[in-house]
DNA sequence: GTGAAAGCGCTAACAG
DNA sequence: CTGTTAGCGCTTTCAC
């Protein structure tokens, strides 16, 4: 079924009836009326290719996160498709893992299929060496680039982040106002956002003074395995490093320090605090609940997605937008002491 | 640039360009390399629209999936993607949410954009009755459908499952034979697979003679609310419903049981013993670690594309495959008792 | 081995 | 308001 065979049968041109698909307003209602029947009575849906291929354009955007069964990543992704989906386009996903190198073909797939515009989800797309992250730069020479939680100055890319610099400054602050001083930073990633936080770590302890190479801790191994940073944990106090806090940059990081916390014993929060980050559904699973930071993953897809539909529609856009992340407290954390006086 | 300008540069016709392009063995080996050195230095990609335009067909499978950011279904999202993309295909993901009506349009969306197959992902797009079905018999009329933990006979479509039923049986029976007769089978979705599972616990409990309906209970609210479940179960308890067990359809269900038994000051697994299902990551998020289902979701996903890509290929293939789960025990059950004689 | 030419199904000028 | 027609870029017979 062909927009040849419509228009026969309603007896009109193909011009027509491509109009009315179009929802051009040239059409008599008559005619219109036709051919709308012949359509839904043939159950008659256009051809994609065919019209792409003079439109040069499917309403597509590609979507390329490292992976998406990434407690945080999916959950992105799950907002950007449904936002994007309400827009009148279509995602096409692709999982590259963490490798420049899968990173570039991916990129150069989705450009093939002639995509709208690409949304890299997840800040470790950017990468420390300026040269390494050309392949971005050159992908925005053809379709729009939109970051999420990451920063790249180029043109046609556009970013949208979460403050987490100054979330875990203030987190930290506040745990150290709390009367904890010897905290450890917990972290498993020097992406983007990664360093961002750390940055927000280091520079609140700096500040109250209490910065100490030793106690920023990076965890390599499985993103999910629990039980392995747990271990990792205890193997730093067997060491000798003494901990009565640990701000994480992912709460599945934090979760494992509760564990640890229970496992030596200690009661949370009265000797023990803990943080995480990203305020997800792990952050109830624990006893006691964690208190989380929150960065408002929603509401970065809300905009980025805005930004995006904007672009493509040829506005103005802002090339970098901030939203500021929440504390959210629960139980892992005290509250500040009130001054004596 | 287009094949017309590589044609001109390797002074050619754009019937050899178009044989080296598809590997055509009728070019001799001089244009060839001729023809691919124009197309190295020119970068020249072939455009998508008119390949798909002529041969009617893109190598894209369409993806469906009701919530991407499951931690199941994500994990399965995942596998999928990868092994397809191993396939030399592409995938456009749609997440439909949980009612029909968006199911069938994201159908139809991704039908209308000629994708070579579709999945679906979870067992929530069938329905119990049989006319809610008929949106995938439909689509099945014009691309293999693959059903991942879901099961439907009908033309051309293609069922990989694991054996709920029989994991279910056989931890119930286990549960009730290290001494567990209150058992609350808690469960949160009525989809296939979910009712396989509830038929298990039937089974065993009716074998047992052990069968209450009352101890059935169901859950209605969001799936990732750890703490609402925890209350409802506290409820149940307080309306004087007893039990020492639970065995849940979900790993999240599970762990609301955990905090529960917590909350109660039951020794677990002395006093109280909880299965989980899926074995995720959270089984080892909790304390004591949850003895849960394994499905073997990577070896379903697998064999559903390996399925699907040997219909695609034109070879016939089993139109349903049963894998069995396994029980990974952690520290929420018992072992059982040893016969004292 | 290679080239010419006929589509694939649709959109958008252009003409009436 | 409606029809005619020229592409969009590629694959694939069919000749040579």
């Amino acid at each position: 079924m062909t927009i040849y065979d419509i228009s026969e049968k309603a007896g009109v041109s193909i011009a027509t009836v491509s109009r009315v698909l179009n929802g051009s307003s040239n059409v008599s209602e008559k005619t219109r009326r036709k051919v709308l029947d012949i359509i839904e009575q043939y159950q008659y849906a256009p051809n994609a290719f065919a019209r792409g291929l003079g439109l040069n354009t499917m309403k597509t955007i590609g979507i390329l996160c490292a992976d998406s069964s990434d407690l945080y990543l999916a959950k992105a992704i799950y907002h950007v498709e449904r936002k994007l989906q309400a827009g009148g386009y279509d995602s096409i996903l692709c999982c590259t893992g963490y490798e420049l190198a899968s990173k570039i073909t991916s990129m150069n797939l989705l450009i093939t299929k002639k995509v709208d515009g690409l949304i890299l989800v997840g800040s470790n797309f950017i990468y420390e060496k300026e040269s390494d992250n050309k392949y971005i730069v050159e992908a925005a020479a053809q379709v729009p680039v939109m970051l999420l939680n990451a920063d790249l100055d180029a043109p046609n890319v556009y970013s949208v982040v979460s403050d987490d610099f100054t979330s875990m400054y203030e987190a930290t602050i506040q745990m150290v106002e709390t009367g904890i001083q010897d905290i450890v930073y917990y972290y498993n990633s020097d992406s983007y956002s990664g360093k961002r936080k750390l940055a927000g770590y280091r520079a609140a302890m700096n500040e109250k003074k209490l910065l100490s190479g030793q106690r920023i801790q990076f965890y390599r191994g499985s993103r999910e395995d629990i039980p392995a940073m747990t271990e990792h944990l205890k193997r730093l106090h067997a060491q000798g490093l003494a901990f009565h806090g640990v701000i994480a940059a992912d709460d599945t990081l934090a979760l494992a320090a509760v564990k640890y916390a229970r496992a030596m014993n200690y009661r949370i929060p009265d000797d023990f605090s803990i943080l995480g980050y990203n305020n997800s559904m792990l952050a109830e699973c624990c006893e006691p609940e964690l208190t989380s930071i929150d960065n408002k993953l929603e509401i970065l897809c809300q905009h980025l997605i805005t930004t995006l539909l904007g672009v493509l529609d040829g506005r103005e856009m802002p090339k970098k937008t901030i939203f500021s992340g929440e504390i959210v407290r629960r139980r892992t954390t005290r509250r500040i002491e009130p001054v004596v006086s």
